[in-house]
DNA sequence: GCGTGGCGTATGGTATACCAAGAACCAGCT
DNA sequence: AGCTGGTTCTTGGTATACCATACGCCACGC
């Protein structure tokens, strides 16, 4: 019964060249590893319109809407700049991220079912079965989709886009966060019990582990990661 | 001592076009009542550019800025709207707004000076000397400045940003929520426990104070404000 | 040798003209 | 009367040309 309508959708990519543009920009810049020393941080309205092969007009658009996220920064008259985020600043994502999470891991205990919870289970099991921090990438990869996951069963939309763009930020960083696997063995112990928590619907409880968990990663990012 | 060194500064405006149009699309914004039924609710870029008297270049980054932060939408070939806030929308941002000034009290009792948090008391005592509730804006006014004093005292730029764009939200909110003598009678009794458990250093009960504080706005609000 | 001033260049900011896609309106047919 | 097709107007999107200023180079003079 389907397919009695001819489906011609995707002709042309709908979107803006404004928004193309600003994804280009975003990819680019996040497979970029801007805190490498020889990292180009500086961008050139004129070259990149050419290298888009569309006019200054949308780029500059999807540049400052970058520059407002805190990914670049535009000075007038001097240049475009792509930011490194100070340890301080990172330190204060880590911060807000904690309590954000720590407040969806309220609501989650309020208004998932144990159906979606049931759902955490294979992003903590995984690790356990797995060789613990088998690659650095990996671990930190899966780490984040498990709090992304947390995240989500608070339902909470706000929430959600915050960290996002929390998590974006932090991406760079994650490189340099030597995870040694008494981090990694200790998070997955963490892990387990914020799940039984949510499950139990230990509101309070669920809620401090996260916040401890999380501020327990800003402690040890502030003592051994070394960025500007 | 002073004035030994020439101060001209003031001389050009400094600021771009764009900001300009920002700040003031942004104040005209808030200082219309935009869930008045007789409320305009649509922009139009020449029109504003001609009214401005700047082209619609700046006009239109600025516009996009206000777009990117929610308070209008800009839709291509229909026009800009400026944005009402569904109600659960609202309540989503009371619960950002519990998370982050609760993570902010935290963080004041481990940062803020004696002399910092003294600065609370007129905050506080000016409530209770004043008749109680006298106006509606001014309860409501006086409230915001609090609870910013508390975010301030946490000392982290993210968070105090963060909530400032929340706070602007919410700001048309507050003309329809009936402040009833009851809750600002409460407000005020909570609002001591605030500052006397930051004044302790008692952090866990500070954070959770000041986190069911809000939460309980949250419910006043979903109850007895209506919006839609 | 070094400071200084001018001039050219690079670069983001602004103005403006044109484009394309909806929406509304209208004529004409049924 | 109601539907259909097109024409026009509105409106945001895009391209492009020009503007203003910070920086750097270089010649000049002390």
């Amino acid at each position: 019964m389907a397919d009695t309508q001819l489906k011609i959708a995707p002709i042309g990519e709908g979107l803006s060249l404004k928004a193309r543009a600003y994804d280009a920009l975003k990819t680019a810049i996040m497979n970029m590893n801007i805190y490498a020393d020889e990292a180009e941080l500086r961008l050139d309205e004129r070259d990149l319109s050419q290298r888009f092969g569309v006019s200054r007009t949308p780029l500059r658009e999807a540049l400052a809407q970058l520059d407002q996220e805190g990914l670049v920064r535009i000075v007038a008259r001097r240049g475009i700049f792509i930011v490194r985020k100070t340890k301080t600043e990172i330190l204060d994502m880590i911060t807000v991220w904690a309590a954000l999470e720590s407040m969806a891991a309220r609501l989650a205990t309020q208004h998932a079912t144990a159906a979606e919870m049931a759902r955490l289970h294979p992003l903590v099991d995984k690790f356990s079965q797995d060789e613990i921090a088998r690659k650095l990438g990996e671990y930190s990869e899966a780490n984040i989709k498990f709090h992304q996951a947390i995240i989500g069963l608070g339902k909470c939309p706000l929430i959600v886009d915050l960290t996002n763009g929390l998590f974006f930020h932090m991406r760079a960083i994650r490189q340099r966060t030597i995870s040694e696997q008494d981090r990694a063995k200790r998070s997955i112990v963490d892990h387990k019990e914020i799940v039984a928590a949510l499950e139990a619907r230990e509101t309070e409880r669920a809620e401090r582990l996260v916040r401890e968990h999380t501020l327990r990663l800003r402690e040890h990012v502030d003592r051994f990661v070394d960025l500007d």
